[in-house]
RNA sequence: GGAGAGGUGACAGAGUGGUCGAAUGUGCAUGAUUGGAAAUCAUGUGUACUCGAAAGGGUACCGAGGGUUCGAAUCCCUCCCUCUCCGCCA
């Protein structure tokens, strides 16, 4: 959610704020739909004072005096006017805070013009991409795969999209989780375990509600929702609460599988480890000061970067252009590895500065040393990292000519071996 | 899942229809006292919206939502959560 003041004050920048993500927005309607409310509510507090005078009046009356049942009379007139007066406002205040949830986020003002993926910038690139091995191919066509990789069954047991990870498969995930774990905590992430079903409360604080339903799976009859990444109950663990300033910054990270339905997939996006339902992740997520918020995002993109460059996966980072921004995001880099199978690059970091966004939507305040009032904090989260494409990248990138996988060193204490092996 | 008891400010805890945004205590802040501290005393100490240049007003919030009433922390209904006992269970 955007400030109110700043969209009543100054319209017009938000506008061309907004224009930058590329996305239409109906401004004109919540701007119309704040003024209403104001105005009703104004009525409605002016009623409300008149009653609370009379109350006042009526308490030092005798009950059954002529005056009392005067004025019992003539407030009753009043009581009706405020009811229906503020049956009215409840809709207003409705249509307002739909309104306001259906404003993105402003881009920051250092993201990219653009509205297409060709228009991110590559920010840096790292590792040699050029080095294709004569047996390298699609994670999918190693022989072998299917064995340790099992998404027949997968589907036969719960549909497409996920998978068994067996043997040195399973292996193999546990220890990149692990091995994120690990450097995330070294890096100074507190990690926690949290649930991976929220209730809608929190899909709406950090944006995944309204309008993005579809993307989630939900169950029945509770309506909870299957967290499609670790951000949504790690972002909501401080939901309307306020912080000390001197617990800033918060670092947290958490390992979570993560639902998505992804409703709407097709093609070679969606071939093996590349897009699957359910997969594992580390979340790394910051509540911070705003005023130090730009340079978290640094830092955190600079410990995920870390991590490709500890399994020594070529990747490249992407400063990403207005139009490819999510809903609730200011700023963001996404970190892409080089899959030399299949020639392409898969994305398995997504960093991202909230600005006051979630906060507000999500009520996170701290209280401010210098004003000593609660003011809203900026939260920030990016994967550390997203383990299907990661292995994925890793099985590409690294496999030998007898058919099995060198295990990146970084991770071979991990994994218990140096090599993995599809027989 | 069943039965019962509860949910009040940072915390404890009073308040069962009117002058209650809410006693009292603790904590915290500032000041007085002190060489300094403790103790003591005094004052202050929530969030949000809104009007105002400011000073200062107004309104809402006693788990959430709805209802009754001229008036609700207080009465009624629904839901959520916590605790105790029972059942079930990794």
């Amino acid at each position: 959610m955007l400030d109110p003041r700043l969209i009543r004050e100054s319209p017009e920048l938000v506008r061309a704020a907004i224009a930058k993500k590329h996305l239409k927005v109906d401004l004109d309607a919540a701007l119309g739909a704040d003024t209403a409310w104001r105005a009703q509510l104004h009525e409605v507090e002016q009623l409300r004072s008149v009653q609370k005078a009379a109350n006042a009046a009526m308490a030092a009356l005798a009950k059954g005096s002529p005056e009392f049942s005067a004025k019992v009379a003539e407030m009753k007139a009043v009581s009706s006017r405020v009811k229906e007066r503020e049956a009215g406002l409840k809709a207003a205040e409705e249509k307002c805070r739909e309104a306001m949830l259906a404003l993105p986020n402003l881009p920051h003002s250092s993201v990219p013009d653009g509205a297409t993926p060709e228009q991110n910038i590559v920010y840096s690139a790292h590792g040699d991409t050029s080095a294709v091995g004569p047996n390298a191919v699609p994670h999918w066509d190693v022989p072998g795969f299917a064995r340790l990789f099992d998404f027949e069954r997968g589907a036969k047991v719960t549909g497409a999209g996920f998978p068994f990870f067996v043997g040195e498969g399973a292996r193999i995930v546990r220890a990149l989780i692990n091995f994120f774990l690990e450097e995330a905590a070294r890096a100074g992430y507190v990690e926690v375990s949290p649930p991976i079903l929220v209730n809608a409360a929190s899909a709406t604080a950090t944006g995944q509600l309204p309008d993005k339903e579809g993307q989630m799976y939900e169950t029945t009859p509770d309506r909870l929702f299957a967290i499609p990444t670790g951000e949504v109950p790690l972002t909501n663990f401080y939901r309307e609460e306020i912080l000390e300033a001197a617990a800033l910054p918060v670092y947290r990270c958490a390992y979570t599988p993560c639902f998505r339905r992804e409703a709407g997939s097709y093609g070679k996006d969606v071939r093996g480890l590349n897009r699957v339902h359910q997969f594992d992740k580390v979340e790394l997520l910051k509540w911070v000061d705003p005023a130090t918020s730009y340079d978290e995002l640094e830092r955190l993109r600079a410990d995920a970067e870390a991590l490709l460059q500890k399994l020594e996966i070529p990747y490249r980072v992407l400063l990403m252009c207005g139009g490819e921004l999510g809903f609730a995001q200011s700023k963001k880099y996404d970190l892409e590895v080089w899959a030399a199978g299949q020639r392409r690059w898969l994305e398995v970091s997504s960093c991202s500065n909230f600005e006051a966004f979630q906060a507000r939507r999500a009520q996170i305040r701290f209280r401010s040393r210098d004003t000593g009032r609660a003011e809203l904090v900026h939260t920030l989260n990016g994967s550390g990292l997203a383990v299907p494409r990661v292995l994925a990248a890793i099985i590409e990138n690294n496999l030998e000519a007898d058919g099995r996988v060198r295990i990146p060193a970084a991770l071979v204490p991990y994994f218990g071996k140096s090599h993995l092996s599809f027989a």
